[in-house]
DNA sequence: TTGTTTTAGTTGCAATTGCAACTAGGTGCA
DNA sequence: TGCACCTAGTTGCAATTGCAACTAAAACAA
């Protein structure tokens, strides 16, 4: 009950964080260079242009991206005022609303992957085959903690 | 040259980045738990343990932790003031300055581990064997950016 | 009904980060 | 030596985050 975990182990965990934190910046990097927004931005565009028709609201697409609510909130309002976002009031829930992608949020998600995912391609698709990106998700997928 | 990633790319890809999340969300929380500091403090003040002796230049742990400059400068003000850390001047460069850790930080090393790595066992660990840890390991190397 | 608890979202405030500009001490070179 | 450039580290400022407290509307229960 008191194990300590095993040295193939941690070294897995630090390359876990050490890996997922300098792609992340890489790819950061990449977009600003292009002057597109940051990531967190993408994914909530992209969560809400995949749902399409009456949007999403504020709670799911924050189950979607694991964002708290209140930086969330923040999230929408800083979108909202970049036009990309609009919030709706909420007919079945007078507590919430809605969220909607505009056709400028629309266009920004289509400016954004080519960059996205030419750097994906580059920096971490290209050094792996199929199967071993295969075997990475799944492994990665034993270790993420379960939604609650 | 301008090939999308596959599939499976895309799919590791996201779950690299949400499965690094939860994990270290779910670790930061069990520290916070037990009034412990961040994670953050910790790999400073385990390089300090474990460099002994002279400690170590700004910019050494900078680079082990991947960490910016500027941003380090600020987290080791507040290990300073904390008294877990000296900022000694640094004979041989005038410029900077060499890190030394105190009998405090010290002991926060060892106060911290117990409950990290139990964290690391219980959220982590315990759900891979041996085996697939090293593959995860094996796998996220591949996939590390070349420190430059 | 009415009261209690839960859920959705927002906000104030303090702490942290990112960026760019800065100081000051090396280094290389003519 | 003198000057241009590089490197180590700090700082000001704006933006972002985290935390706790808050509003208001469900949902549930007596």
């Amino acid at each position: 009950m008191n194990k300590t975990p095993s040295p193939q182990a941690i070294q897995a965990w630090i390359q876990l964080h050490r890996t997922q934190r300098q792609l992340l910046s890489t790819v950061e990097t990449a977009l600003k260079s292009q002057d597109l927004p940051a990531l967190d931005w993408y994914d909530v565009l992209l969560e809400l242009h995949k749902a399409k028709g009456d949007g999403l609201r504020q709670f799911e697409i924050g189950e979607k991206i694991l964002l708290n609510k209140h930086n969330l909130s923040r999230l929408i309002d800083r979108l909202e005022k970049n036009l990309l976002v609009e919030r709706h009031q909420c007919s079945e829930d007078g507590r919430g609303n809605r969220i909607k992608i505009t056709s400028e949020g629309s266009c920004m998600v289509k400016a954004m992957w080519p960059v996205y995912s030419q750097a994906i391609q580059q920096n971490f698709a290209a050094k792996l085959t199929e199967e071993e990106a295969q075997t990475l998700s799944e492994l990665l997928a034993k270790v993420l903690p379960a939604a609650q």
